[in-house]
DNA sequence: ATGAAAGCGCTAACAG
DNA sequence: CTGTTAGCGCTTTCAT
């Protein structure tokens, strides 16, 4: 069922049925109302590569995150697909799988798809990656911290240091002064702004940084374990420990367990990232939680900005925007307020 | 950069550059490589809507799940996505989020887009929408127990009243004889062959029914706790209890907790789903796992199978595919046994 | 082995 | 307000 042959059963030209798809107040109400009803009737639907070769355009937007399995870069991607849903966009998810290889085979499928823009969600592209894409003029943002990073490409990012410096700042509140840091999050610039957001609440309330509070490790439950261990073994533990992830506080709990090291009684943890584990563990994790539905959606609209502008010629200069994280307080710092829970 | 500049520059015409791309072994060997060196050289990327405009063909196929921020449905999503992959088909993954509109919309843009093919999890679609894919000629399998179901669309899906069977089949080798069941999972289909799976445990070992012992709830933990609370209240409470999923099971252990009732020690509890919290309550979840990846995976098959026959013209008729789940053993059943886990 | 040309289904400029 | 027609970029017969 094509336009030839709605237009023969309507008597009409194919040029008068386009025009009620595409601009139907062209079109005589009579005329139009027929025709509507002669496709209605053929259940007719209108060819999609026809309509693509003259529009040049698909409607979709390619999305590209490292992991399905993980809730939270779903957040993230919930976030987008809902702005792109809402403006009658499809999206097309890859899973990149941590890995660059499929990042890059996806990044060609979705070029030769001619998708109408892409979101890259902490992405293991390159620079000479990003570079195709900006030549073959697709718009492009960047979500979370991504392996290349540059000004000249627009990113939505948590500012991990004010995360990391309210955490900080919870603990010296709830009267710890000896704090630990575990920190080891990739990708690295996260990593260092938590570091910098830890120093600066230590520095803001005077107290004098202790090297061996500042801990190392790779991002992961078991490092999170032994970092911690080597905190109780210190001469003088540390009375509070800030993990710049939930996992390395969860390995650390974990370890405060095993050496009955009561929590928060003796030491206390906040972690960051506000994982669906954090809120299940005994005790349940305060921590710092990122929106990551918000990252979605503010990222998204941003790519629409862009891809708009582009249609109307104008230049938009690449902006970075900043997203706040919020604390998020349970049991595991001992504060007397607790925020309701399910269960 | 279109395949007429790129016959231009190469000095032939495009029936022979079309060649390169579509019947190589058409091609003089000369002709061949210079083409391809100028196609390199400008960078060429063939029309994605011309091609389909002749093929008549996406290399895309739809993927409609309730719910992207359940990872359990992502597991199943992986699968599908895995077998596309490697196919070199692309995968339009829907958000239904559970509301038959979204669905029906989703299906609609999926029908515009011409995907080759679609994979529906426990979708809310009923015959009619069903009958609109079908119409269309667009080859569908369905994966889990969907709303729609008969003998004429092809369906994967787990043995639930195995589960069960193998579920209170273990409730017994440990020992016990009073088992309860609180069952209430969407979809009715599921329910009803687990309880059957159940009544079939008992009676194979003349175990006669106590009607107090079974209860039929929604699918929440609220409604696990409660239905638990009554069972800890009869007169002669039962010394396991088998849930028909572990959100239910969750529920159960929560209120043995506030009633101070050991699990395992004074009532084991057995669940349905093996979702990731099952592994991190106290006690562990003793449950029954779905192939969940797996489910994809062979749907995908199922899918490109029943397409491969499509595009051969020859018929294909529906099947029906079963997958086993396996008995996860924790702690929440008391037995001696216990599986690996990572901490 | 290669080229000319028709056609895939639709849109839009142009003419009326 | 409507029809005619020239493309959009590619594939594929049919010649040569």
């Amino acid at each position: 069922m094509n336009i030839k042959e709605i237009a023969r059963k309507a008597g009409v030209s194919v040029a008068t049925v386009s025009r009620v798809l595409n601009h139907p107040e062209n079109v005589a109400p009579k005329t139009k109302e027929h025709i509507l009803k002669v496709m209605e009737e053929s259940e007719y639907i209108p060819n999609w590569f026809a309509r693509g070769l003259n529009f040049n355009k698909t409607n979709t937007i390619g999305l590209l995150i490292p992991n399905i399995l993980n809730p939270g870069y779903m957040e993230i991607a919930k976030g987008v697909e809902d702005v792109a849903h809402q403006k009658d966009y499809t999206t097309l998810l890859c899973n990149g799988e941590n890995e660059l290889d499929k990042e890059r085979k996806y990044i060609d499928t979705l070029i030769k798809r001619r998708i109408d823009g892409i979101v890259l969600i902490s992405s293991l592209l390159e620079h000479e990656d990003i570079m195709n894409i900006k030549k073959q003029e697709i718009p492009i943002v960047l979500i979370g911290e991504n392996k290349y990073m540059s000004a000249d490409v627009p990113l939505v990012r948590i500012d991990c240091q004010n995360g990391a410096y309210k955490a900080v700042k919870h603990l010296i509140e709830n009267k710890y002064k000896d704090i630990a840091i575990i920190y080891g999050d990739t990708p690295e610039q996260e990593n260092k702004r938590k570091l910098i957001g830890y120093k600066q609440a230590l520095e803001e309330e005077k107290i004098i940084e202790n090297p061996e509070y500042i801990i190392e490790v790779g991002n992961n439950i078991e490092e999170g374990y032994i970092a911690a261990k080597k905190l109780i073994d210190l001469k003088k533990p540390p009375r509070a420990i800030f993990a710049s992830s939930d996992l390395l506080a969860i390995g650390a709990i974990d370890a405060m367990k095993d050496y009955e090291v009561k929590v928060p009684e003796q030491i206390a943890v906040i972690g960051f990232d506000n994982i669906q584990m954090a809120n299940l563990i005994e005790p349940k994790l305060t921590t710092i939680a990122k929106p990551m539905h918000k990252m979605g959606v503010v990222g998204a609209r941003l790519l629409f900005d862009i891809m708009d502008s582009k249609d109307n010629g104008d230049q938009i200069k690449p902006r970075e925007i900043l997203l706040q994280s919020k604390l998020k307080i349970r049991k595991s710092c001992g504060h007397k307020e607790r925020i309701g829970e399910i269960f």
